[in-house]
RNA sequence: CGGGGUAUGGCACAGUUGGUAGUGCGCUUCGUUCGGGACGAAGAGGUCGCCAGUUCGAGUCUGGCUACCCCGACCA
């Protein structure tokens, strides 16, 4: 009789997560393949989960004095050029428009990468003065980096995000920026998405092209491989020496702007899919879910219970609950049970003759399976609930995960089974982080810094280097990476 | 960029030594059902990825092209 609640099609997470990840969004319909090689459309349910996350980071953004803004698709070639780091690390992945309006152009035209440099091109012309500073400008768009190897979500040729650039007199404004983005994120990803996941700081060769120093949120999935969730860089004065970007400071001398930028992308669903589902398919956290709520009313019910049902969907409207009643002709009860658990809608609200009669509903919450009988009064809490039982789960799972190691013999057991964080000190040496990966396939993902307040730099410790036996002094994180 | 695979109704696939284009799912209509993917009956839907060649005749054989998917190296 178990044998009921499987689905008929859907592929098992259990057996392969990246054959279920890749069908569990095709059914659930949060996206499809468009006929554009590495691209892919993203449909109605699944933008529902981006609309999501924009109205919630928007006000955080907003509220930390950054507007809203947008800047062209095209940017000239020969700005990408003028910063040698940043166009190194882009150039393999850029699209270039050299044919437009029947003719070849004489000026290449890159399809924007990031928005680095078409952005402080114009924060260059807007601001002459020390006064004129901070600029603090975020744009949500989309972004096309050519990638040889995609994946839903995760890796397309062109996806969306928000990236916030910044400017500031002084290194230390700019710093400070730069990790309440990274502190933006997190709280996003642990209050919104349910993920947890840890912040730190990138190593010299993961950093980004261009880049002072960059910050992170890495996510362990499933598979015990890691997602980089959003980054955070310090972007020191690079890009303004390279654009010979000054200001006058208060003495009349030029300066070169301090400068930050941060980026989230709809990568981000893809973590939230794969951390969350199983066999049966989607499990949205309630606090991203488009629908938190469905109702099915059993078809063949009397009249007076679609009414009732109607009336319970209004009381939960009322309540700021986001809910949708079923009420499709020709579908049985079993089969809405199953799309709408396939979709991974937190909460199922059954209900028939039985139901009207006594005043209730019957509940199904989607990450137990539990089914009870509730009145309406109790859905906010049960979705609480769920909410903190997802990201409770994900955060055990991460620990469970997360091995410290000394001996790199243990590294490379762990990497070779069930892989996962590995915590081990490094030398810092990039030809050792390069063998390590090499190796083991894990790279260096980050230096965690869940530091006490205040403290800006992990406290040093006394350790050699997991790889070449030299002194080290900070335990860094390792994984292979999505 | 290397390796592999696929291309035939909306989807998943079959199609034998070359001889009238098939099955399942889905879809439409009607009826019976309806508390874990209901059943019956009747329907609609295809220039077989593109171009050339061989042949009386090509989904099938030959050559070329294109596209997409999967696996590795690179990346949010």
């Amino acid at each position: 009789m178990q044998k009921q609640f499987e689905k008929k099609e859907l592929k098992k997470k259990s057996d392969n997560l990246s054959d279920w990840y890749t069908d569990v969004i095709l059914k659930a319909q949060l996206a499809d393949y468009a006929p554009i090689k590495g691209c892919m459309v993203i449909r109605p349910y699944g933008f529902a989960l981006w609309e999501g996350i924009q109205h919630y980071m928007d006000p955080l953004i907003k509220a930390h004095k950054v507007e809203n803004a947008y800047f062209p698709l095209f940017i000239p070639e020969k700005f990408l050029n003028l910063e040698k780091e940043h166009v190194e690390g882009f150039a393999p992945h850029m699209a270039v428009v050299t044919f437009a309006g029947g003719e070849e152009l004489k000026e290449r035209l890159v399809v924007r990468p990031t928005s680095e440099t078409i952005m402080y091109e114009m924060y260059k012309r807007w601001t002459q003065s020390y006064r004129d500073l901070p600029i603090r400008i975020n744009q949500w768009n989309n972004i096309v980096r050519w990638e040889k190897r995609t994946y839903l979500f995760l890796r397309t040729s062109e996806f969306l995000w928000q990236e916030g650039h910044c400017a500031h007199n002084t290194h230390k404004e700019s710093v400070s920026e730069v990790r309440w983005a990274l502190d933006m994120y997190k709280e996003t990803y642990q209050n919104l998405l349910a993920l947890y996941g840890v912040a730190g700081v990138k190593s010299e060769s993961e950093k980004f092209a261009g880049a002072k120093k960059t910050y992170t949120f890495e996510m362990l999935m499933p598979d015990g491989k890691a997602l980089q969730g959003c980054t955070s860089h310090d972007l020191g004065q690079n890009f303004a020496k390279a654009f010979h970007w000054t200001v006058q400071d208060e003495k009349g001398q030029p300066l070169y702007p301090w400068q930050n930028s941060w980026g989230f992308s709809t990568r981000s669903i893809g973590g939230l899919i794969m951390a969350h589902g199983d066999d049966q398919g989607l499990i949205m956290p309630p606090n991203i879910a488009p629908i938190q709520v469905i109702l099915i009313p059993i078809p063949g019910s009397s009249p007076k219970t679609i009414k009732y049902a109607i009336a319970q969907r209004e009381a939960l409207k009322k309540i700021g609950i986001r809910v949708k009643c079923d009420d499709k002709d020709g579908e049985s009860a079993g089969f809405k049970f199953n799309k709408w658990e396939v979709r991974g809608v937190p909460i199922r609200l059954e209900i028939g003759d039985k139901e009207a009669e006594e005043g209730i509903v019957t509940a199904v919450a989607r990450d137990t399976m539990q089914k009870k009988k509730v009145s309406i009064d109790e859905i906010s809490g049960m979705l609480e609930t769920i909410q903190q039982n997802l990201l409770e789960t994900h955060k055990k799972f991460t620990l469970d995960h997360t091995h410290t190691v000394e001996s790199y013999d243990h590294f490379k057991k762990i990497m070779a089974g069930e892989r996962g964080f590995i915590s081990a000190f490094w030398c810092e040496d990039a030809s050792c982080e390069t063998k390590i990966k090499a190796e083991t396939k894990a790279s260096n993902r980050c230096l965690p810094l869940d530091l006490p307040a205040g403290r800006q730099v992990p406290k040093e410790e006394k350790g050699t280097c997991v790889h070449c036996g030299k002194p080290a002094t900070h335990r860094w994180l390792f994984a292979q990476a999505y």
